[in-house]
DNA sequence: TTCTTTTATCGTATATTTGCGATATAAGAT
DNA sequence: ATCTTATATCGCAAATATACGATAAAAGAA
């Protein structure tokens, strides 16, 4: 049990399932805030600005990285991230398109 | 260790981040896909258009429905399951507020 | 060279998620 | 009342995620 059924979905769907898995942790969505709001690359201080271990921070760097939400370059001991633009285009078209009803539908009452 | 530092940031962040987490898993997105395409109440059939067994497909319906994306009502033996059209709507907006930067910025190339 | 600084990785403990089968529940059919 | 059908919940096993301290690595400073 609990063997991994997730290739069984859409491509589509896991992608889109892959991008909101690397929002889903509040110090993931504060790191990508704070590299949205000053759009270029920022070497250091993140771990600063969160309340949790280095190490920690690092692996969420790691993960967003991982995801293509960010991406980043170590250059010795100061490491540069930014934010991948491209990315949240892409998903944010890809959101669009499976729920496209959004803003036509919308006053539709169900249940 | 392991302990829940989550509530350390903002109710915003939070927010955003357990939504996202609602969408993290593939089968879920292609419960929203199916309630969304047809815009009204779904009342059964779901467990059939999903490779699951049927306690993990309701696990999940239950699920984005604590997440508030889906509203349900049950009647006895026959459930029904609608897209909660207000939470996409509150959720699409605070990702373009966080992320706002999206279309004005996005050819500026960083690392 | 050694020291310092910054970031990544390893190891580990705990918590959460995922999935299934078994069982409960609730209502209509017989 | 019993049977059937559809869905929810329980209990458990396995997999993942979260977090931290300790340590490694990499480059500049002394």
């Amino acid at each position: 049990m609990a063997t991994h059924k997730k290739e069984e979905f859409t491509q589509r769907e896991q992608d889109l399932a892959n991008f909101a898995k690397a929002m889903a942790h509040p110090a993931r969505i504060a790191i990508l805030k704070v590299l949205a709001q000053r759009n270029e690359c920022i070497c250091g201080e993140i771990v600063d600005l969160l309340p949790l271990a280095q190490s920690t921070v690092s692996q969420h760097l790691k993960e967003l990285k991982n995801a293509g939400l960010i991406s980043g370059s170590i250059d010795g001991p100061r490491s540069c991230y930014c934010i991948n633009w491209k990315a949240f285009e892409k998903f944010n078209g890809e959101f669009n398109f499976l729920f496209a009803n959004l803003k036509v539908k919308n006053e539709k009452a169900c249940c």
